[in-house]
DNA sequence: GGACAAGGGATTTTT
DNA sequence: TCCCTTGTCC
């Protein structure tokens, strides 16, 4: 089989891996992703599995779809079935929404992201008057203790603490009103999937004599639920295949366990181990770097990691005067970069996603095409949040959270007492807030005109959900905003810049809605994939430059790699400061920053970066993980300890670093004025065919038209069309699939 | 009930 | 610095 070809001997061996346990334990750049797409394959060419047999979890959605492609590639087209490839989230999802009905939850369940729980335990804390707690705070213990099989009974005894009493109080409400309003939290998505299968052996055995072999893409960060599920699913054929690298392992903080990978072999006995050693992303320089690091860790097992790639250049350390002067450097690198490799994929990483605003700054005045990843993403912002708020409503009127989200939303006279009103009621009959309205509009105590209000939105409500099962959810959409007057509201709160930019996203997110029913997708379908999307699902993967958190950068590979930031108390983050085992997770996340680089790295960091705006008092000293690399591979450590005198205002233009790079004939003729045109100029690279106003297209629905205007909104181009057909529209560039003419 | 201003708190990382 | 919450006034 020629597939195996493009294999090393191990990575073979591990693709040939026939039943039972396998682990493929390596570092990182070794190709383990590459071992799994490639099974998958071989399972299927070599006939030992139907495709739609398989499962291959996946650490992100965009992963999943990224894995989707490369297996056609490698099986050509035309293939009646599919692999399943999933995220342990998606696959819990679709499975709940056959079966949740096994646990007493309707089917048309809602998700709570995030933002949905905050707002729900807010409105705990407030019914309990324990406003003194931070909602974000209370969470994360519950949810901590949902994720180790700790009920609200037992809290108090298995953590005591001050606050463990009322804690799990708060805990017992938050999961009897999350049932009330038939909804789950992220958590509940995968703790009801392996209750259902816990409680129900026989849905657990239809499950597990489907999925006869399953697989699971960077098990390092995967949590205590998703191993039970994967025992579960996997307790009679045990074809259970893992791949991942201890030294990755970057996510506790949401619960993963890094035990999970450290004793994969215990826990699935009989389970073959694999190791790559040989890296085939970085230079050899990069890989020396990366692994001096990270063998400051304790807690792992120790691997070696070679490469028959070039030495490579040395990687240069940059101390800058300022954040500014930081990004500043970072961007004239950049731009040198850009002139001599004009393919080469870039990322600027960094610790925390404020760091991102000087690189964007720079990035924009210089007119360089940038995309952000952590900028709010598509189904984040608040007009698309509310639009999918009344769709929620319209098909789980029990969903408390997204009611109050839209019952005042646009302001139509349901203010804050009546709002109250509501909840009370809610609350005193055990009932919820939808079906409060009438008879909080009947009550004697209401106001007329707040009764009024009520009512008026009670029958429109009432209106909508009539048409829930015949109308299109496109169609259902455009009659909320009608009957809402959602854009009036949008245009009396802000600039009509924005309030167009606004539109135009729902506007995007009607056009989704129809597509995803011409794919014959059911509602839920279509609000889970909102639910579950994130902003990395969204980026443009050609993108030239892309600005990220370490975290989000995991998995990913970039010729030219900027590690920015590299403060003591930002990187290594303050609060890990106190914990080894906090310390050692931020050192690995040095370890997954520094090998995502194939041919350069650059690291910089500056003793005065501003806090708040204001000056951070004392200046910062160098973070640890620069000491920990070797002096002979890295230039300007030499730089460390910080200057308490402040330079002036370092110029970019005069900057007096290295100008021995081989950047430096290219920087004279690239470096400009800042002008408007230059950031209108700034797109991703994916359409850099250019769309630009004046220029003719074709539109699949519209048809012909012609570009009167494009700007940038965040990472998107807003293009304002008109279309001979239909006249003007707004839309998203990169969601329009526009043909130039 | 809603518009507007002032003030305080925020930054760790996200499926 | 900025954003969101809170308080004041119509
Ligand atoms: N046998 C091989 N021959 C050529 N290139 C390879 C081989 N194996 C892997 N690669 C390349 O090495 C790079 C890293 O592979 P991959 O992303 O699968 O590694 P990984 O172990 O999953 O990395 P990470 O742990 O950093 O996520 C990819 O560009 C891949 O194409």
């Amino acid at each position: 089989m020629d597939m195996l070809e493009n294999l090393n001997p191990e990575q073979r061996l591990a693709v040939e891996h026939g039943e039972g346990p396998a682990l493929v334990l390596a570092g990182a750049g070794s190709g383990k992703t590459r071992v799994i797409v490639h099974r998958i394959a071989y399972l299927i060419l070599r006939g030992a599995s139907r495709p739609e047999n398989i499962l291959a979890v996946t650490f992100t959605n965009k992963a999943a779809q990224e894995m989707r492609e490369r297996i056609h590639r490698l099986l050509g087209p035309s293939r009646s079935a599919e692999p399943l490839i999933s995220t342990f989230h998606a696959f819990c999802v679709r499975l709940l929404r056959r079966e949740i009905h096994f646990l007493g939850y309707r089917q048309d369940f809602s998700i709570y992201d995030t933002d949905d729980q905050k707002r729900l335990m807010k409105q705990i804390l407030e019914d309990s008057h324990r406003e003194e707690l931070s909602a974000r705070e209370v969470l994360s213990r519950v949810s901590y203790a949902k994720n180790h099989n700790v009920t609200p009974e037992v809290y108090a005894h298995r953590f005591p603490s001050e606050t463990a009493e009322e804690i799990a109080a708060l805990y017992r409400t938050y999961d009897s009103r999350l049932r009330k309003a038939n909804a789950l939290d992220f958590d509940d998505l995968l703790l009801k999937t392996v209750e259902l299968f816990t409680r129900y052996a026989a849905r657990r055995d239809h499950y597990s004599n489907w999925f006869r072999y399953i697989l699971v893409d960077e098990y390092q960060d995967t949590n205590r639920p998703q191993y039970e599920l994967l025992r579960l699913l996997t307790a009679r054929h045990r074809n259970v295949f893992v791949v991942g690298d201890e030294d990755q392992s970057i996510y506790k903080f949401r619960g993963a366990d890094i035990r999970n990978i450290l004793s994969f072999e215990k826990d699935f006995p009989g389970t073959r181990t694999i190791k790559l050693e040989q890296n085939y992303r970085s230079t050899q320089n990069i890989l020396r770097v990366a692994g001096a690091v990270v063998e400051h860790n304790t807690a792992r097992k120790g691997k070696t990691l070679w490469t028959e790639n070039h030495a490579g250049d040395v990687i240069t350390c940059h101390r800058a005067s300022s954040a500014r002067s930081e990004a500043c450097w970072v961007v004239r690198r950049i731009q040198g970069s850009q002139l001599e490799n004009p393919d080469w994929r870039t990322a600027v990483l960094y610790r925390a996603n404020f760091l991102s605003r000087n690189f964007e700054d720079v990035l924009r005045e210089e007119g360089i095409p940038y995309t952000v990843v952590g900028s709010v993403g598509f189904f984040s912002r608040m007009e698309v949040k509310d639009m999918l708020a009344y769709l929620r409503v319209i098909h789980n009127p029990e969903d408390d959270v997204a009611l109050l989200r839209i019952v005042n939303t646009p302001p139509r006279g349901i203010g804050s007492s009546t709002v109250e009103a509501l909840t009370r009621k809610a609350l005193d009959e055990g009932i919820p807030i939808s079906q409060a309205l009438q008879a909080v509009a009947c009550h004697p105590l209401t106001p007329a005109r707040a009764s009024r209000s009520l009512r008026r939105f009670h029958e429109m409500l009432d209106a909508w959900m009539a048409l829930r099962d015949t109308a299109t959810i496109a169609g259902l959409l455009e009659r909320i905003v009608r009957d809402t007057e959602y854009q009036a509201m949008l245009e009396k709160q802000e600039s009509l810049e924005e309030a167009e930019n606004r539109m135009a996203n729902i506007e995007e997110l009607i056009r989704a809605a129809a597509e995803s029913q011409a794919r014959e997708e059911t509602v839920f379908e279509f609000l889970d994939r909102a639910s579950l999307s994130s902003e990395l699902d969204q980026i443009d993967t050609n993108a030239r430059v892309v600005l990220m958190t370490l975290h989000s950068a995991k998995g990913l590979e970039f010729d030219l790699v900027f590690l920015a930031g590299l403060e003591e108390g930002l990187f290594p983050h303050a609060q890990s400061l106190n914990s080894n085992e906090d310390l050692e997770e931020e050192r690995r996340l040095c370890y997954v920053g520094i090998t995502r680089a194939r041919q350069k790295l650059f690291l910089s960091w500056t003793p005065f970066r501003r806090s708040y705006g204001a000056d951070a008092g004392m200046p910062a000293f160098p973070s640890r993980f620069l000491d920990e690399m070797p002096g002979d591979l890295v230039e300007g450590l030499g730089e460390s300890g910080p200057t308490y005198v402040r330079d002036e205002e370092e110029d970019y233009d005069r900057g007096q670093e290295d100008m021995e790079t081989p950047f430096r004939q290219s920087r004279r003729s690239v470096i400009r004025r800042p002008s408007r045109q230059d950031a209108a100029a700034a797109e991703p690279a994916a359409s850099r065919t250019a769309f630009r106003s004046g220029m003719r297209v074709r539109h699949a629905q519209f048809g012909d038209g012609i570009i009167m205007n494009r700007v940038r909104i965040g990472n998107d181009f807003k293009l304002t069309i008109t279309f001979s057909r239909v006249g003007k529209k707004t839309l998203i560039e990169r969601f329009a699939k526009l043909q130039a003419l």
